[in-house]
DNA sequence: ATCACATATTCGCATCTGCAAATATATGCA
DNA sequence: TGCATATATTTGCAGATGCGAATATGTGAT
C-alpha cells in the first residue's frame, strides 16, 4: 500500500477516529449537534462528573473536533463540523442493517 | 440526552466505532476497499506480521465489518459495507480541512 | 499418514486509557 | 480584595489493548 495513504491514515486515527473511540465522546459530539453548550450542560445532559466531562473534552478539542469559546464565567463549546455527525449517521446506518441482519439470520435458525 | 439514543450510541461505539480505534484496522478496510483480499496477502500490503493482520481481523469480523470466506487453503476478506469507507472518507475531508485551517493560522502568525 | 502452506490463537509484557477524587485555575461580582 | 461559580488539571489505580514470538489448527496434495 502507498506509503503516503498510510502515513495519511494513521493520522486520520490519530486526530479524528481516536476521538470516537469512547462512547462518551460520540455522545458529546451528538449532544453538540443539537446546540452549543457548556461543561456544565454537557456534564448534566450526560449524567456525568463534570471533570470526565472536561477531560473528554480537552481530547475532543485537541483534534479539532469542538470549538471553545469563553463566554464570561461559562466557556461554550461547538461542534466544529457537522460531517463528523454525518459519518457517524452513516455508520449507525451500517450499524442498524447489521442488526437486522443478524436477527434475520437468528430467526432463520430456529 | 434520551436514553434510547445513548444505548444506540453505546452500541454503535462497540460495534462499529471500536472497529475504527486502531490505524492498522483503518489500514486494512481501506486495502479491502481495493478488492478482497486473504490474509497473506493484507500482510504483504500493510507490511505487517500475519498474526497481527489475523488478530485485527478478528475484531473487524467480531463486528461485522469485514466477512471472511474460505476458499480451499485460503480464507478471503471482503468489506462487509461500502459505507464505512464512505464514513471514513467523510472524516478524512474534515481532517483535510482541519489541516488547512491549522497552516493558515500558523501563517497568520508569522 | 504426512508434509507444506494458510490462518488462528495463546502468552507474557508493556503501554495506553478511563475513572473518581481532590486540587488548581480562571472569571464575575460584591 | 474576597467569595462563589465554572472549568481544567493532577494523581493513583484498575482494566483494556496492542505487539512479537511461539504454538496450534485447518486445508490440500502426494
Amino acid at each position: 500500500m502507498d506509503k503516503k495513504l498510510l502515513r495519511e491514515i494513521n493520522q486520520l486515527h490519530a486526530e479524528v477516529c481516536g476521538g470516537l473511540s469512547d462512547p462518551k465522546r460520540i455522545a458529546i459530539l451528538y449532544a453538540l449537534s443539537d446546540g452549543s453548550k457548556n461543561v456544565m450542560e454537557l456534564a448534566e445532559t450526560l449524567d456525568t462528573p463534570q471533570p470526565t466531562i472536561s477531560r473528554h473534552l480537552k481530547i475532543l478539542r485537541e483534534r479539532g473536533m469542538v470549538v471553545a469559546e469563553r463566554k464570561g464565567a461559562n466557556i461554550i463549546y461547538t461542534l466544529a463540523d457537522k460531517r463528523i455527525i454525518k459519518a457517524l449517521d452513516l455508520l449507525r446506518e451500517v450499524l442498524g442493517d447489521q442488526l437486522s441482519k443478524r436477527s434475520a439470520l437468528a430467526d432463520a435458525m430456529i
